[in-house]
DNA sequence: CGAACAATTGAAAGACTGTTCAGGCGATAA
DNA sequence: TTATCGCCTGAACAGTCTTTCAATTGTTCG
């Protein structure tokens, strides 16, 4: 479970700035209630990036693609109609996030999925925005 | 989830026919294959929108309150320790693309979760990272 | 009516992102 | 060895995003 954790209760909402909503007349009950289930902000940073991997459409189509089979760097370019230096840098960030692994044969290097995780994200928002 | 594998004709890209990616001599069998199943620009970018929206520190957060129990803007903007305006601003992101419903009362504005698929993905996430 | 409050909006600064271009590195073939 | 290919890297540009500040809208109450 990611959704609770435990906040640091430094200060009941009031030493801060923020105007506009009144700070001793926010509704203080929901507030602390609430504080004790949202995101830190550490974990809520790491899930950020998380998606914002998955937030440009040219991560999506290599990914979609290595769903596949494994290819290398040229034949993804090909594929996703792209040249290799942009499929490389992003191929970069996949695999800085784990997303894909690669091996060497010769002169190319083939990527493929590292998780089959990834592949169910994927499929899960795939189908809700079928809806 | 796998579309149909229909390499069994030759051996899988280890002959060294097609050396080199040349533009007009890169694999053309794996890039060819590979085409039907990438992601189209459309599809892809609309993907990469929604999976956008995720990828925010404090619209997590923001959904993360939410998904506990209705709140109004100023109660949100204290729970995650950030200005109305900013609130607001990323409220409008959320409510743009469906992930969250308002309802007006009195003063106040009222929002909540519109949706529970996106806590099932959100769900996958968080384990996803647990690993 | 006018005053106070909740929320929204627009503009702008600052930071970040993705692509292109040019060059470099490693491996292979002649 | 040299030349070539596949891939990676760094710099730079344009575009986008998030936050803050100031002003505005809309609602309630005196």
């Amino acid at each position: 479970m990611a959704l609770s954790n435990s906040l640091n209760d430094t200060s009941p909402a009031s030493s801060d700035d923020a105007p506009g909503c009144d700070e001793t007349l926010v509704h203080l009950d929901n507030v602390r209630e609430v504080q004790s289930v949202v995101l830190g902000t550490d974990q809520a940073q790491r899930m950020a990036e998380f998606f914002s991997v998955l937030s440009d459409p040219t991560r999506l189509k290599l990914l979609s693609a290595l769903a596949q089979q494994e290819l290398c760097v040229c034949d993804l370019a090909a594929a996703v109609k792209m040249g290799e230096s942009a499929v490389s840098h992003q191929l970069r960030v996949l695999k800085s996030h784990r997303l894909v692994k690669y091996r060497r044969q010769g002169r190319n290097v083939f990527y493929s999925l590292a998780d089959h995780h990834i592949a169910d994200i994927y499929q899960d928002v795939a189908d809700h925005l079928d809806e």
